[in-house]
DNA sequence: CGGTTATATGCCGGTCAAGGAATAAGAGAT
DNA sequence: ATCTCTTATTCCTTGACCGGCATATAACCG
């Protein structure tokens, strides 16, 4: 059930913008709405997508309401991506000699960009 | 690039069924087609948003056209797991240690971080 | 050349998601 | 109870996506 919702939560920028503000530290949605420039219906609308999806719980604060991040289906995706994992180790193997006069970048810094 | 269109791209479970059945090994068209159960067409629109992502690459091979896995995105995928990655580490130290409270064998736990 | 196979593309109709504005709902304080 | 603050929900419109159908493109074969 969180298997199909996790991915069309994770596939919005705005949602993803949310899961990386929620890896620093848990905020309220006013934060969230400032942080990320929607309006408030927005933002909450976004937020209750990503509690279905499970990704997030919310813990009230007076009358606020602060938004964490669940770790559970983090590991559900790291599962998915398991078996491809070991292909693209294989890969860079058999390739990353084949290729060194072709790689004009190196990706290399593991910031989240979005 | 990629960046953006890599989640849409597998936010669809057609198209994470195209890459799982890729995974096992490089696919004509026509095997995707029968495999996923759906048109030809569709498989074909489907594989386009996964060759725009950069999921897949094709070869020609007389008039077939093979679909194999490109596993660079795979790769960025896990970069941006990986911060998240930690953060369920954690958890789950959390929930062992939690599980081991039978046991208080040494009940230093250091406060969660942020 | 025409014919056949294999894949891609354009068009169309239905469905669904996203964003804004307005409003409701819940909690505190007076 | 009323007022205020914070968040959630509803209504509506717009735009994107998905699927099938028909058709175009491309490669091979005769």
């Amino acid at each position: 059930m969180s298997d199909a919702s996790l991915w069309t939560a994770l596939a919005d920028p705005h949602r993803r913008a949310i899961v990386a503000l929620l890896l620093e530290r848990p905020r309220p949605v006013g934060e969230i709405v400032e942080a990320c420039g929607l309006s408030q219906p927005s933002t909450s609308k976004h937020l209750k997508v990503l509690r279905e999806a499970g990704l997030v719980r919310v813990r009230q604060d007076a009358q606020r309401r602060v938004y964490a991040l669940d770790p559970a289906p983090i590991a559900e995706l790291d599962a998915w991506l398991a078996p491809y994992r070991t292909l693209w180790n294989r890969s860079l193997d058999q390739l990353g000699r084949r290729l060194d006069e072709t790689a004009p970048d190196d990706p290399e810094e593991p910031a989240p960009k979005d």
